[in-house]
This record gives structure tokens, sequence and C-alpha cells, in this order.
DNA sequence: TTCATTTAGTTCACGTTGTAGACTAAATAT
DNA sequence: ATATTTAGTCTACAACGTGAACTAAATGAA
């Protein structure tokens, strides 16, 4: 239900009216930001003034002009006040990132180290360790964090992480072994890495995010925003079935894409020990590990096939492991799709490799907050006293 | 991107809560809305006044008191001025209703005949005829139609009809060739089916409405908001994959649902030559129908299966031949979404049969208008004259 | 150099809308 | 009959955006 509007709404959603402007728009002027806006230059000077004393806004020099009348000043998104804590559990490595307002990475510290099996107290004490020093860092920077949100791979629902096939962990609820001075929320990596292209990647509006790792997740994006479900487990790409009779899954099914196109299959069926083995031997034209990876490819191909047809994708971002693997995977999968989707489309979706590779999810993660700060400015705008 | 808000849109947006609010809470005073709504009881009385005045709300008689104080006046949605037309072509007949803003059926005119291979002018030249006439009665109601919309079965764009696979259509746009006096909108008969179930059936809101024809539809509901996609085209499960192997389908591909579970599957597995007569033969036990609905069942389970996954449904309703074929797919859809579902998720999701049957799409349709109306009422309403 | 022109930004009287609380209305309980 | 309770209206007021006049700072022409 839309709620009612009072006159402080209305300055609040002005605010943001005029702080998103800015934020997508580049630099811009009072001028052109009334003209944007549909505000007139009154209501802007006074929602920019006021933007600019709460830090959220700044101005850079006078617009250069070289054109006839008074230069306008312009204004940017400001980094100086607000910033936010994107944190990662990995198999390989515990990462934290810390963004200001403008998304600039302003502190980042990573962790290598193998967690998988290792217990959850164990890791998410180390990970509040990294978190505490990054967010002493931002506080010498002159930064003030909005809060926090935890990036771990396998579905989440209501704070707690109900499995994750990469650790070997069930049922943890990791708010509760990491405290930290503000507020932590947690959420799916596949989800995140979406949101983190979205924000700091390629900018596409719609498009699905597909991470490949031990299991295989998918965060969709449609219209600039992330579409959970009903319960916030959308995204299981990995149990789309490709084959009813194929092979038992984990999760009581047979014939999921995990089965195919998982890590553990692909590794196994490329008769590799580990990724960085597996893309050695492909790279030397290793025969077993390419047809492994063709097979995998199809396999997704197919799962994809599925998924477009009913989500009307026209964009699709390989993540995770498979971004690594691109470049034996994208023939396959375009194929499939191809051929599967040309029918009843015109043209099958646009198939690309994540830009952000290792970093979507912290970025996502972080980005998140950050984005809640400029989807709702108000509450750090204090009211302009009248003099 | 949010729209700036000024006093005036302030103003609609409140309009919008209350009569909202109201078509909600079914009959509610004034004192209970600003409860409701947080706004004033002032704000309230004024804005209630003027949705009277604007014939979107009407007063009942004074509420049931029997309790202390004096007893408030309860307002509900007003049925006497805004109306909306909702137009279906169906394989076997056309369907016109006129709706008020209340949900009522106002008018309902009905043509029973064969649409399968007609020319698309000659269909929608009757059609017109229809909406004329129920158009006609509608202003001797002294409603006021707002729009109409036109649901066909098969995948629709920008006002074209790309396929219709029930009566051999192909790009066909039928405002051209249906000339009404208010504006006529196109849109999916399973997508309007959807929402006919959402606005006007359990009001659930979240599920997955599947339209079971000659092609297999779906319309997605999150939240309350029909999912379409990122070109309108969501919701292609007919051509879900159920296996990568199986016999060719229209669409290039091979092994869609709609080749085990399409109207022509079906009936070609039953032996029947029609959808009655296959009804009849599963009412006598007949083995072969009963085996061709159990095995269409199971691939719609399969596909479903991998639309849960992807989409996080909590709810599924069957629609179209299904919704009368259900007693007989129920049982080996629900199993297969049990077994595969179950690892993963504590409970599979709700399965059931529409409960609007053939009636989804056309309210759907004019529910659509309807419920622009009530999203944005202010154009309806003329701002209070101070006296 | 000077002044007209152009564009940016600020100021202030005003309009629109919601608010708060006093006030009136209409019921039940004592 | 009168107190009490709840509904709804009325009015002075506050919050915020508007619009036009005004000031500021640049370019270009005389």
């Amino acid at each position: 239900m839309t709620q009612a509007v009072r006159h402080e709404e209305m300055r609040a959603r002005n605010l943001e009216v005029v702080l998103g402007a800015v934020g997508r728009g580049g630099p811009l002027t009072r001028a052109a930001l009334a003209e944007v806006t549909g505000l007139t230059k009154s209501t802007v000077s006074k929602l920019v003034g006021d933007l600019v004393e709460a830090g959220l806004l700044a101005e850079t020099g006078p617009a250069r002009a070289g054109e006839r009348g008074r230069p306008g000043v312009e204004v940017v998104l400001s980094g100086a006040r607000v910033a936010s804590l994107g944190l990662e559990i990995n198999v390989d490595y515990l990462a934290v990132r810390v963004l200001d307002l403008t998304g600039a990475v302003r502190v980042a510290v990573r962790r290598d180290r193998d967690n998988r099996g290792a217990r959850p107290k164990k890791v998410l004490g180390e990970l509040q360790e990294l978190a505490s020093e990054a967010l002493a860092e931002a506080h010498r920077l002159g930064l003030e964090a909005a809060g926090a949100v935890l990036a771990v791979s396998g579905p989440v629902g209501d704070g707690v992480l109900f499995s994750a096939p990469n650790l070997g962990w069930q049922d943890v609820r990791p708010a509760d072994l990491l405290r930290l001075p503000i507020p932590v929320e947690l959420d799916n990596e596949a989800n995140l890495a979406a949101l983190g292209e979205l924000w700091y990647g390629d900018g596409e509006r719609d498009f699905l995010y597909v991470s490949g790792e031990i299991g295989i997740g998918a965060g969709l994006v449609v219209g600039g925003v992330l579409y959970s479900g009903a319960t916030g487990l959308a995204g299981e790409l990995g149990h789309v079935v490709v084959a009813p009779e194929g092979a038992p899954c984990r999760c009581g099914g047979s014939g999921c894409l995990e089965t195919y196109a998982g890590q553990e299959a692909l590794l196994a069926a490329g008769k590799a020990a580990s990724v960085p083995a597996l893309l050695a031997a492909l790279e030397r034209g290793d025969e077993t590990a390419l047809a492994a990876c063709a097979a995998a490819g199809r396999a997704l191909g197919i799962a994809l096939t599925s998924a477009v047809n009913l989500l009307d994708l026209d964009r699709i971002v390989l993540g995770g492991v498979f971004t690594q693997l691109y470049p034996w995977l994208s023939g396959p999968v375009s194929e499939v799709l191809a051929k599967r989707l040309g029918g009843l489309r015109g043209t099958p979706p646009y198939l690309t490799a994540s830009r952000l590779g290792g970093d979507a999810a912290t970025l996502g993660a972080a980005g998140r907050v950050i984005h809640r700060v400029l989807a709702d400015p108000a509450p750090f705008v204090t009211r302009a006293q009248e003099a």
C-alpha cells in the first residue's frame, strides 16, 4: 500500500529526486537540476544547499563555461561522509570493502584462507577482526559507516544461511557471531553480485547474473530492481531441471543443472583437481577438459533457455567460476540459446562474462547500504534553520 | 526514477491512499480511515468529501453502532460512475464484460463461435459489435467507461499479437481493426487471467497462473504486481525444457513442455478428438486418457520445478483447460513437485485450480483499467471549490 | 573600456496542502 | 436529564513548493 504523503515526505522524496539526479547524471548545476527534475530553481537551491550541508553533495569548482552567461556551480555526490561496509565469505578468502557514497572503494582488506569445512565461529571471528580494522580505517578517513551487508554463497532467509555447499555449513546465523557497532545484514552472494554488476559494472538495468560455484545461483535484475521471489529464495538456477532422468542431485531431484555444470561435476568430468588445474588443462588444449566444458556449457544453455522463456531475459552475465571459464563456455551456451530461442524471439539474449569478477559480491553488498541512503537521504539531512 | 513531488502530487497520492484503503478494507468510517492511513481526521474528511463528490466513493447508512459515541458514517467504493471494458477472443467464443469500480460485473455479453482459422478482420468486426452493444448498455446504466483491454492467447508486445497458436494468427494489430470510442489495449490472456485471479479470485498476492491451451502460458504475480520481464514476454512456460532430447517443438527447440502437455499433445496421447471428449473418457476411466493426463501432469511438474527454483513460487494456479483437467493432473504434478523440491524448501508450493475458470481473462482485462483508476483517482476528482 | 545580453542563483510574497486542537453532533451509560 | 464517548467539521497555522523580481557573473559588441 502506498503511504500517505505529508509535507515531510514531500521534502524527503524531493531530496531523493535531486540526489538521484546528481548520482545518475554526473556533475550538474542547480539550473540543470531544475530542468531535469521539473522542480523550480528556488526549490532546487534549497534542497541542494541542505544536501551539501549534510555532506551528501559537494560543490566542485565553477562549471567550465566558455558560453555566455554566468557559469553555474556544479555539484557531485560527496564521498566525504557516508560509507558502507561490504563483507564476503568465500571458499578461499575473506574480503571486506568500504565504499563511500560515490561508489569509490575507500578501504579494502582481503585475507586468503581456505574456509572449506572450517567452523562458522572461527571464520566469522576472523571476519570480525578484518571488519573492525576496516571500520577503524574508515573512521580515520572521516567516514561514517551506515551499515554492513555480508555475502554468503547459498540460500538465505531472515538472517539465516540455510546451507552453504561451498563451506559445508547448515543453518548458520552469522549476525549472532559477528559483533559490529553497525547493523549487519545477510544476503545471497549471487543476488549481491548481481547488484554489484548493476551499480558498479555495466549499468544494464535488466539481466540475469549467474554465479557458478559448487552450487549455481542466480540473481535476477529487472528494471534496475533485484527480483527475489515470494520468500527471497529466487534464483536457484542450479536446480532447474536439465534432464528429468539424469543423475541424482543432493536436492533430492535428478538431472538438475548442478549435476552437469556445478564445480564438482565439472572437475570430475574434466579430470582436474581444482579450478586452476582445469584452466591450465583447457589452455593447453586438453581434450577431456574441453569436452567437460562443452558439456557443461550445453547444460547451462538448456537451463538458461528455460529461464529466458519464463523471465524474458535479454542479457545474461556469467559470474563466479564461469567468468574464468567464459572463453570455453560461451560457445556452447550461445549455440543452445540461439537454436532453442530463435523461433520465438528475434534475438537470443546477450551473453557476457562478469565485468567485476570476484569483486562483484562485496561491491554489491556495500552498495546495498549506499543505495539505501541514496534512496532516502532525509535522515541524514538536518532541516535548514532559518537564520 | 522517482518523480518530484509537488502539492498536487501530494494530494493525488493521498486521494489514492484513501481510496485504496476503502477498496481493500471494506466499508470504513472517516475516523477509521484516519487511523489506517495515518492522516488526520480533517484531511481525511476533505479527501473523502471530494471522492464522494467525484462518484468514486459512496456513503452507506450510519455505521452499525451499538457502542458508545456518535456512530460514524461508512463509505464504500461507488459503482455509480467509473467502468471498464474487458474483451476476450477465445477459440470457441468472444466475451465482453463491463466492470464498475467495485468489481461488480454490470454488463456481460458472450457469443459462442468457432474462431479457429477465422480471419482477424471478421473476428474483430464481430467483437466490435459486441463491445459497442456493451458500451451502450453501460451508458444507459450511467457508467463512464474509462478504457478497454483485450485478452488474446499468445505472446504480445507493443500492441502486436505476434502469434496465436489457438487461432492460427500471426502479427496482428487488433487495435487497428477494432474502432471503439475509448482507448483499447492489448495483452496476453495468461497475464490478464493472473490479474483476474489476483483481484477477483483468491486474493493471494504471490502466485504463478498457468494457462493451458494449445500453447501454455503463465502469468507471474509477485507482491500483488504482475511480472512481465524485460520486454513483456515473460511467462512462456510452454517452452521450458522438459527433456532436451525430446520431440521437436514448433519453437525450433525440442522437448518443450508444450510437446508433452499442450492441448494437441494431450488429445493425441489420449486419443480424443476434443477436450470434452477427453474429459468424458477420463470420467469413464479410460486407460489411455488417464495415462495421457498422468504423463502431461508429470511433464508439467518438471517444468514447474524449474519455475519454482528460479522464481521462488509458493502458490501455483492451474487455468485454461488445466482447470477442467485438474482432478487428473493435480496428483502427478504435486508428486513431482514434492519429490524434486522437498530437499531445498520446507514445503512444495500450494497447487489449486483456477477459481474463476474461463472468466479470469475478461475480469483481469477490465480490472486493469479499474485498478489504474484506483491507483490514480486524481484526474476524476475536481478540486473542491471554496464556497 | 563600457554596456548590453545572457545565464545562474537567491530572495520573498504567495498558494496549496496537511496539521492540531477546539468545537459541534449524535450516540450510549448512569 | 446529564455525563461520557466517539465522529466529524472548522479554523488558525505550519511546511513546502512556486513564480517573479532581483542580484551575480560571465561573454560579446561598440
